[in-house]
DNA sequence: CTGAAAGCGCTAACAA
DNA sequence: TTGTTAGCGCTTTCAG
């Protein structure tokens, strides 16, 4: 457990210079105090030796980490590793480092996380929160501490800035969409209740329908999941009622959306002659697949760098949280799986041909 | 900039326990020498005021962090993200927290990244280095300061142990699958020349044919690249010559596979009557997707937690590294994607509806 | 422009 | 069983 070789320290450095240490942390932090000769004479020694402070060091006398904390509950889903993407585009930007916790959507894991960041004193922290009561007494912990934090989700009952996509606009345009397209009766599969974006997006979805004068009833919103899995389950186990009830459906994410396509492709169900499906997110599989996903766009990599610029400004400024919601903008990408396809997708592929994804 | 707010110390805990902050801490590391009636105040005062002890200035007095470095070329890769998981499965069993690096195949943020973690006095790193030259010093500077690492791919002249998936044996296993059920001219679409997995993968689809003594000819090996739009467009501009000169390709990852099959899916082509198709890691669209693809499995979890446990054994009993490398086993996953499916894998995903995905 | 001194919050011998 | 004493490596007033 003891490490054998010693680092070098900003002592070895002060002594071969002759100076003090307070000098050559002059010349570290680019104190303009410090006289060219000597900075450059401790420069040189510096790299000489290839010296560079130790972090943990500095954090305990500047208290603070540079450090941020991310935590989402799985990175390996597409939405969440975007919006890592983004935080961190948006922390490296800022010489600030993320660490990363996922919670596997289990509550226990989301305090444990919780608790760990602070204990390591990172300087803010970015979550999507699980909606869970167990939360609550964590959150408000937080707030005392002023340890800044943003939220990826809301959380009733916390003050925080919260960054999200435009939920409701989102599934309204969808169902409105296959509305326009002729489709009669649509399904919404829910993601799990305890998602605050699942009840959005069926207000979205309700009020389409009201817009276009058709009631809703109980049989059109059904609870599914959030995995590939859990809408290929749906879809087989409850296929018939689907084929004979609806006409299209509008799902809570792409993931279940690929299950159930999955599934309906199995039982020679053509889409989107038989059923339409939209799905939500915009992963860059659905673009892929065949026939192509129809989905809602979240802004997934701004919402991330969105998050962090304003969690780092919060820091940088110790800024009172301020609470305030940043709504981005969803987009639908109509492609192949519902009826008015006129094939847009492929020209964003097209291009993918000849240049790189810019993603800043 | 300034915390405005005081974190509760140790010295608090002491003073209001009437104790040293020797005997706190004593309780704080589990040191049986303090006394049971003792440890029991201080632990209620403990609870009392939530203190949890700073880990920034533990790092420093114990001289390490607890944290390992996580750097990997993309984490919304399906393949890094499973990675990664197994990582952080491995690292929370022994409380270690992971700090993630996305070099998005920049040579200059593998560097940068490198230095960080360095500074940053992280107890170990695992990573995915890109194979440039530009890298080699700085993992000698690693190996000179003693700072554990793991690989999980090869990097010549840099001893340190390696784990990562038996690719020859996959890629073998999956050309011969091929040749085996009938498909007579086979295309490898490689992953970029730097990638050291590429030529490995095409040892194995050489060999096979070898065995069943056909030679390998130059055309039947392309450089496709690593994203989805590289195989879709591989697939759309050499389209033509695919479909005149072979029956199969097998893909350097299912990445590429699923922007080939899209493309020739597009084109009118039948999927597998008219071309094969072999992808490689499993990623869990390829499950999904129509038709179903049949592709080689690597663990991608078990080798992050393989790696983790090698690297915190390498710093837990501060060995040498011990410069072996562990090779996992892959598995064919016949689906449908190419001629003999029996509709196998099905039988997975039926298994999912009803139970959790069994991720240790 | 540079150095002395006092921390930052905790751990780890070693005494008592 | 507990307290004393030195650090860990760096930053930051404040004199000089």
């Amino acid at each position: 457990m003891k490490r054998s070789h010693r680092h070098i320290t900003i002592s070895d450095i002060a002594r071969e210079a002759g100076v003090s240490r307070a000098t050559v942390s002059g010349v570290l932090n680019n104190n303009p105090a410090v006289a060219y000769k000597t900075r450059e004479r401790i420069l040189k020694i510096i790299a000489k030796h290839n010296y560079s402070p130790n972090e943990t060091a500095r954090a305990l006398a500047r208290q603070h980490t540079g450090m941020i904390g991310l935590v989402v509950k799985d990175i390996s889903n597409p939405l969440y590793s975007s919006i890592s993407l983004g935080v961190e585009a948006a922390c490296s930007k800022s010489k600030y480092n993320v660490v990363i916790g996922n919670t596997h959507t289990k509550p226990e894991q989301e305090v444990e996380y919780l608790k760990l960041l602070k204990r390591r004193r990172v300087d803010g922290i970015i979550i999507l929160p699980l909606q869970k009561e167990s939360d609550l007494e964590m959150f408000h912990e937080l707030e005392q501490r002023k340890l800044p934090f943003v939220l990826l989700g809301d959380l009733e009952g916390v003050q925080a800035p919260l960054v999200r996509a435009d939920d409701i606009t989102g599934a309204y345009n969808a169902a409105s969409h296959l509305l326009k397209n002729g489709y009669r009766r649509l399904l919404y599969l829910s993601g799990p209740k305890e998602f605050m974006a699942s009840d959005r997006r069926r207000q979205g979805f309700v009020k389409a329908h009201q817009d276009f004068g058709m009631p809703v009833d109980k049989d059109q919103i059904r609870v599914c999941g959030w995995r590939m899995q859990d809408g290929y389950c749906t879809g087989t186990e409850y296929f018939e009622q689907i084929k004979s009830r609806f006409d299209a459906v509008f799902c809570y994410n792409d993931t279940i959306a690929i299950g159930l396509i999955r599934a309906m492709l199995e039982k020679g169900i053509r889409i989107p002659e038989e059923i339409g499906v939209i799905g939500f997110d915009d992963s860059e599989f659905g673009n892929y697949i065949t026939p192509g996903l129809t989905t809602v766009a979240q802004p997934a990599f701004d919402i991330g760098y969105r998050a962090a610029e304003i969690l780092i400004d919060c820091i940088k400024n110790d800024n009172p949280p301020n609470t305030e919601t940043t709504l981005l903008n969803t987009t639908l990408m109509i492609r192949e799986t519902c009826g008015s396809y006129r094939n847009n997708g492929r020209k964003y592929m097209a291009m993918g041909c000849n240049q790189e994804l810019d993603q800043t």
